[in-house]
Parts: C-alpha cells; sequence; structure tokens
DNA sequence: AGCACGCCGACT
DNA sequence: GTCGGCGTGCTC
C-alpha cells in the first residue's frame, strides 16, 4: 500500500508554529513525493502557496483535515535522509525553523522565483560525438576530402575523441556551423547538449607530488592516520605552531582519503585570506576540489554544490557554509585555524560550523580534525580531557626561527614625550629594515581602525540617527557612515553645533600610515583595510603588489594576519595590542592572545630571522606577555582557572535570549518576562546562572533596541526546551507584540 | 508572521 | 444599510 500522506517542513512556518505538517499526497505525483524533495503547498486560511520540504512519508496522519501538495519542485531529492536529520538536530540546538536550517544547506541558485521559473539555470554546452563508427567515419571522410574538405576535416577530429563541445570543434578545424550541420543531417554525426559547470578560478600550480613530512608532522599524519581509518567516527585536535606545516599533514590525510575512495571537507575560515592555500591545494587534487564561499556568484556556487552532489568533486575546500556540502561518503572534514569566530552564524541559523561537523562526524563515522596555533579554549580543553586526541607540532618547518618579540610599554613611551602611535623601538626597527631592504608588516587592530571626526573645540561627535554608536569617515567616498545599518551622509566643513573644526581622530590606517610618510619619507607604504580593499580579489592584487615590487611596509587590519608567507618580511610591529582585551566578553583574552600570534607568525618565514615588536598601554598583562613568548600552553592553563573560576566555557554553556524591538521600555519587560519565565521552567534545577536583562554593546541598531538575558548552565534538552518554550511565549505574548525574540547558543559576545 | 473572521462606529 | 477599524485565533 502505498504512502498518502507526507511530513513536511513549511517556509511560512515560523519558528513557534513550526513542526512537520501532514500534506495528501495526490494520486498523480505519488512516483515524484519522496523525503528530500521540495514542494508547494496551501498553507494557513488564505491557502497561500507556501514552498516546504518533504522530512518522511507516512501513510496515515493523527490530523484529519488534510490539504494536498500543489506541486513537486524537484525531480531528485536535495537532500539526503542525513541532511534531514540534521536540520532537525539544528532546530532543536539552534533554536530555528526547519526550514532556515534547509536554506542554509543548499545553494541560492536552487530558489525558485514567485513564479515558479528557476533563477539560476543550468548552463548547458552542445557537444559533437560520431554516429557511426570511427572506421566507418574513417572512410567517409576520405570519401569527402575533395568535394567537402570541412566536413571531412570535421569527421577526421571527431575519429579521435569521444566527443567535443561543437564550438571548439569547429574552432580547430575551422569549419562553419553548416558543414557541422550537414554531417548531422547525414546522421554521420550527432550533437546533444551536457551540463557545463560554471567553475571559479582557481589560481593552479604544476601538479606536485606529496609534501615529504619531517619527523614532528609524520608522527602527527601517522597518529591522525590510524584514528581516521579505524572507521569509527572521532575528533582530534591538531596544535601547530605558525609555519609548522599544518597544511602538509593536511594534504596527506585528505590524499589517504581520496585514495581510498573517500571524499573530504576542508574549512578555512575566510576564502579570500587563503589564495596561496587553494594553489597549493589545487596542485595536490586539481579537479577533485569543488570550492565553496560567499563570494562565489550564485551560477558559481550553484555549479559547484551541483559538483559535489553528482560525486565530480571530492574534496570540498570552503567557508561555514561548506560543512553542509552534499558529499557521500564522508571520510574526514578538517577544521582550519577552528578558533576563528567566523564558524559562527550570527543570523538565522545561529550554528556553529564545528558542530555541524561534529554532528556529520558521528553519523558517518569519520574523523573530525580540527587544526590551530592557538585553540579554542574548549578545544584544547576536551584534547586535555580525552574527548579529542591530540597531536603537536611545535617546531617550525624548515628549522626557521620563531621571531624575537619585544614589548613596548607605550605609556612610557608617552613620558618621554613620543604621543605619537609608532614607538621609538618600532622606528627604529623599520629604518635597519628600510637600510636592509626587507619589508616590514604593521598590524592594526580592526576596532578602532576607522576614524572618527570630532570638534575640536565643543566635542561633538557625528552620530547615526538609527544606531547607538558614532558615524566614521571613509576616504572612498568622503562621507561618514554606520557601520551597522549602512546610513551614510556629507560630512560639513565646520562643526554643525559650534561651528569650530573638526578633527579626524583615532589610529585608522591612514593615520598610522601619515605618521609613518613623516617619519620616512621616501618609503613607500602599502595601505590595506576594508577602506583601500573592497573588490573581489583585490586583496589578493595588493599581496602580490607587495612581494613583487617588495614596498618596504605594508599597513592593515586582521587581514594581514592570515596565511600569507613572504620571505622577505623580516619585522612585523602590533601598532596596539589593547584594543581587543577591552571587548569585555569572556573570549577577549583568547582573542587577543590568538591576534598576536597569527601576526608574530607572520615573521620570519624566510632564511632570514624575524623580530616582532608589539606595543602596549599594558605590558604587564598576562596575555600579552605569553602571547609575545608565543607560548600557548600556559595561556591555556592560566585562562582555563579563569574560566572556571567564571564558569564560563568550557565549565558550562553559555544560551542568551535577545529581544528588540522600537519600544525600548517594551523590550526590557519582554526580557524581565523572558527570565521569569526561564527560572520558572528551570526551578528545579541546580547549577544555572541567570544575567540581565542587558543591553547589547550596540543597544540600538536600525531604529530597534536590543536587550538580552543569559542563561550559564550545561546545555542539555531540559534546558533547550525551556530555551525554546521561552522563546515561544515571549513571540506570542500580546504585550510583546512588535518585539522580536530569539535564542542564541555559544553567542559570539 | 500573515491572513481571515468577527463584531462595533461613521458614512454615501 | 455597508465599509472598514483592528482585536482574536489558526496554520496539516
Amino acid at each position: 500500500m502505498p504512502e498518502r500522506v507526507a511530513k513536511i517542513a513549511v517556509s511560512a512556518a515560523t519558528y513557534w508554529i513550526d513542526k512537520p505538517y501532514d500534506y495528501l499526497i495526490p494520486r498523480e505525483l505519488a512516483d515524484l513525493v519522496r523525503p528530500g524533495v521540495r514542494v508547494y503547498v496551501p498553507f494557513s486560511q488564505g491557502n497561500r502557496r507556501s514552498e516546504g520540504i518533504v522530512l518522511a512519508l507516512s501513510d496515515s496522519s493523527g490530523y484529519d483535515r488534510l490539504k494536498a501538495i500543489l506541486s513537486v519542485l524537484d525531480e531528485e531529492p536535495v537532500l539526503s535522509e542525513e541532511q534531514i536529520r540534521l536540520a532537525l538536530f539544528m532546530r532543536d540546538r539552534f533554536f530555528c525553523t526547519v526550514y532556515d536550517a534547509v536554506k542554509a544547506m543548499l545553494p541560492a541558485g536552487l530558489w525558485f522565483d514567485s513564479d515558479g521559473k528557476r533563477r539560476v539555470n543550468d548552463k548547458m554546452v552542445e557537444m559533437a560525438r560520431l554516429a557511426i563508427s570511427p572506421e566507418d567515419a574513417a572512410v567517409i571522410a576520405e570519401n569527402k576530402r575533395r568535394r567537402s574538405p570541412q566536413q571531412a576535416n570535421l569527421l577526421d577530429l571527431l575519429c579521435s575523441f569521444e566527443a567535443l563541445p561543437s564550438h571548439e570543434l569547429m574552432r580547430f578545424t575551422g569549419a562553419s556551423r553548416q558543414s557541422l550541420k550537414s554531417l548531422c543531417t547525414a546522421e554521420l554525426v550527432e550533437l546533444y547538449q551536457r551540463e557545463v559547470y560554471r567553475r571559479p578560478q582557481i589560481h593552479a600550480e604544476e601538479a606536485e607530488s606529496l609534501p615529504v613530512l619531517n619527523a614532528e608532522q609524520a608522527a602527527a599524519f601517522a597518529g591522525l592516520s590510524e584514528l581516521a581509518r579505524s572507521g569509527k567516527a572521532s575528533a582530534a585536535l591538531l596544535f601547530g605552531v605558525t609555519g609548522s606545516g599544518k597544511t602538509s599533514v593536511y594534504i596527506h590525510l585528505i590524499q589517504e582519503q581520496l585514495t581510498c575512495g573517500k571524499t573530504a571537507i576542508l574549512l578555512v575560515p575566510e576564502i579570500a585570506l587563503t589564495p596561496q592555500m587553494l594553489a597549493t591545494f589545487s596542485s595536490h587534487f586539481g579537479e577533485q576540489i569543488a570550492v565553496l564561499h560567499s563570494s562565489l556568484t550564485s551560477g558559481e556556487r550553484y555549479d559547484e554544490w551541483k559538483r559535489v552532489k553528482s560525486g565530480k568533486a571530492r574534496l570540498v575546500i570552503g567557508t561555514r557554509s561548506a560543512v553542509f556540502a552534499p558529499v557521500e561518503n564522508l571520510g574526514i572534514i578538517i577544521i582550519d585555524e577552528e578558533q576563528e569566530e567566523t564558524y559562527k552564524s550570527e543570523n538565522s541559523p545561529r550554528y556553529h560550523a564545528r558542530e555541524i561537523a561534529k554532528f556529520r562526524c558521528a553519523r558517518s563515522d569519520c574523523m573530525l580534525l580540527l587544526g590551530s596555533a592557538t585553540p579554542d579554549i574548549v578545544s584544547r580543553y576536551y584534547a586535555k580531557t580525552g574527548r579529542y586526541a591530540y597531536f603537536a607540532l611545535h617546531s617550525r618547518f624548515n628549522e626557521q626561527q620563531m621571531p624575537t618579540v619585544r614589548i613596548v610599554d607605550m605609556k612610557r613611551e608617552l613620558r618621554r614625550g613620543n604621543g605619537g602611535n609608532i614607538s621609538s623601538v618600532l622606528q627604529e626597527e623599520i629604518a635597519s629594515n628600510l637600510e636592509r631592504s626587507e619589508q616590514s608588516i604593521l598590524f592594526i587592530n580592526r576596532r578602532g581602525a576607522h576614524k572618527l571626526i570630532t570638534c575640536g573645540a565643543c566635542g561633538f561627535t557625528y552620530k547615526c540617527p538609527r544606531c547607538s554608536v558614532s558615524l566614521t569617515y571613509h576616504s572612498a567616498n568622503n562621507r561618514l557612515m554606520c557601520h551597522y545599518c549602512g546610513y551614510s551622509t556629507r560630512i560639513d566643513p565646520v562643526c554643525p553645533d559650534c561651528g569650530g573644526t573638526l578633527n579626524h581622530i583615532g589610529a585608522g590606517t591612514q593615520l598610522i600610515v601619515e605618521e609613518l610618510q613623516q617619519l620616512f619619507p621616501d618609503a613607500p607604504i602599502l595601505r590595506m583595510d576594508t577602506d583601500s580593499v573592497t573588490p573581489v580579489g583585490s586583496h589578493e592584487a595588493l599581496f602580490e603588489k607587495f612581494k613583487n615590487e617588495n614596498i618596504p611596509i605594508m599597513v592593515g587590519t586582521q587581514m594581514v594576519t592570515k596565511g600569507l608567507n613572504f620571505e622577505n618580511v623580516t619585522l612585523v610591529g602590533v601598532i596596539s595590542a589593547d584594543q581587543s582585551l577591552y571587548a569585555g566578553d569572556y573570549r577577549a583574552g583568547e582573542r587577543t592572545f590568538s591576534l598576536i600570534t597569527q601576526v608574530v607568525g607572520r615573521g620570519g618565514r624566510g632564511a632570514k630571522p624575524g623580530r616582532a615588536v608589539i606595543q602596549t598601554y599594558t605590558p604587564d598583562n598576562e596575555t600579552i606577555r605569553l602571547a609575545a613568548q608565543q607560548d600557548y600552553e600556559a595561556f591555556f592553563i592560566s585562562e582555563l582557572s579563569l574560566r572556571q573560576i567564571q564558569n564560563t566555557p568550557p565549565f558550562c554553556d553559555i544560551l542568551t535570549i535577545t529581544a528588540s524591538g522600537q519600544e525600548e521600555a517594551q523590550v526590557v519587560r519582554a526580557c524581565r518576562f523572558a527570565r521569569q519565565r526561564l527560572e520558572q521552567l528551570l526551578s528545579g534545577k541546580k547549577e544555572i546562572r541567570f544575567l540581565g536583562p542587558t543591553p547589547l554593546s550596540v543597544v540600538k541598531v536600525n531604529n530597534r533596541y536590543r536587550y538580552r538575558v543569559q542563561l550559564n548552565c550545561m546545555s542539555d534538552a531540559a534546558v533547550r526546551s525551556a530555551v525554546s518554550q521561552t522563546v515561544i511565549d515571549c513571540n506570542t505574548d500580546k504585550r510583546f507584540k512588535g518585539v522580536a525574540v530569539f535564542a542564541d547558543s555559544g553567542p559570539l559576545d
């Protein structure tokens, strides 16, 4: 007896009414409706058409007024059974609707317009092949040589190829389309359409043999490989100081998996910053790679997704969302620089790629490998307690020395009369580098990297009318802009309040560049920040310029800290190490340590020894001290005891419920209600700490006030269900109309 | 959320 | 008499 009912996740359902809805399967759609295909269904009183995805089939329903599915959107399921299970898991874990989770798994190109036409089409190419045997074709070609030489040439070429795109065929032979058509009508050749895949450009290098591993790498590889081949789900942490060659270990592990017919996913924090890594992988794995990241066009993204789904690509390299890549027969998932915050999604579904990877590895009995020079404290803790296997690379590849690090006290610098951003020590170091024509990189924290405008007379600053932040100055368009809502406005010639002079303040990259220019008038300086790099691929161009033209000094934000190796860079400077320590959340120390370590690791990649200068107003700060010594283990121990005292991860989980709305008092009331409700639902439980309501660090964005309550406790099913129930209660309470409420597990700040 | 249903006041 | 205000309730 065929199944008559489909359980469907509906896109029009909001979080608080989200559940599998039952729909009748019309007889004529019976063959097409399968788990994983998308459908249109009537929903709610108006029977408005909503998209849905079939989760399961059933022969009956507990509901008696079933509506019927309107139509089926996919010939083949777009989600596997495993992915459907993952979507349900995500609803439970990340407080999103099942359909939100589904959307995160599928490429945008798969979505349909309101009129049902596909937005991104499959790109087809016309192919030509012989309709007869090559032997016969060769004979016919000779007969035709005289009267129709073009046709003869076409046949010749087709004899040596299985099939060719017709445009290439014509280009090679110089034959016209007419000749090709004639061969078709004579039924000697046939034309057909084949799908082609739009490929994002990878700068491929020559195919290379596997990198040779040093003893330490070989030992790590052997251990990891044994774990991977166990055929059981496993997780491991690979600690490797900057420049220790974690990538070589990845390559060997991936190679091993591909060789035994499995597939692999490699996650990186940001594709734009890893062209070198991409080129390296492409030289080893070539066409087997699919690249998935946000700056692909929707066509490229869709096509790469199809290459993965069809099994043509077996190694996926990509950013956060690539963790959903529809690979079958998964052998390994590697998360490089696993502590990076880009792996956490900030909007629904608010997932962490690591959690998704864990789920997938557990389900497919494969290995999760986390790699980092500065692991997340939680990951390192799990490695310590045996939940993860642990491997370490302590020495740099090719015996390179770590840069020697000097900490400069900027308070003392100030007392000695240097009010600028460049200390005398850093000045001397840059000068000596200029003399030797070696290169220097100066790093500025992103916070405060933009210019603020203030009035020298009355202290006036420009504020965003919609958000509780100051506007920052962008030289690119000579306007004041809000980072949160995109508001922009013209800058006044004088202070709009008192008519005084407006000044630029803040240690923006531009300011540093100006200071440097005064100190070293003859040295060319390259600037790299969000202001100067907007077009796609322009980072790469700037890095190339820096390298090829041997520009003596580069000044930049975050983006100069990642994955690039320049032989001639022997000096790195951190203009101010302090900003990221201020952030106030429990991860500030970890973030600062990681940042400094990465910057310092940029230096001394070549034969010459490297030096690093770290400028700070708090030279005695332990995090800065340990980062300067590149002593991750000591930092881990010290940070862990701090976390224990604070009762923060790994000693508990953090869940938040955030409310936003136009009326501040109402938002606060909604939060207070949320807290009460949570306390009530969890009254039997111990070891739970409630915090808030507290305003978010930027309380108003786009005219909406944001407050939240926080929950520190071990997250189990009971806690999650209480949080979920509270979100639903807040959203359905009439007193809080116009207030949006959502929950987040493991929020970033 | 979004949409229909429903029960009261002002209008052609 | 009827148009439309938004308060209430439901979504297979």
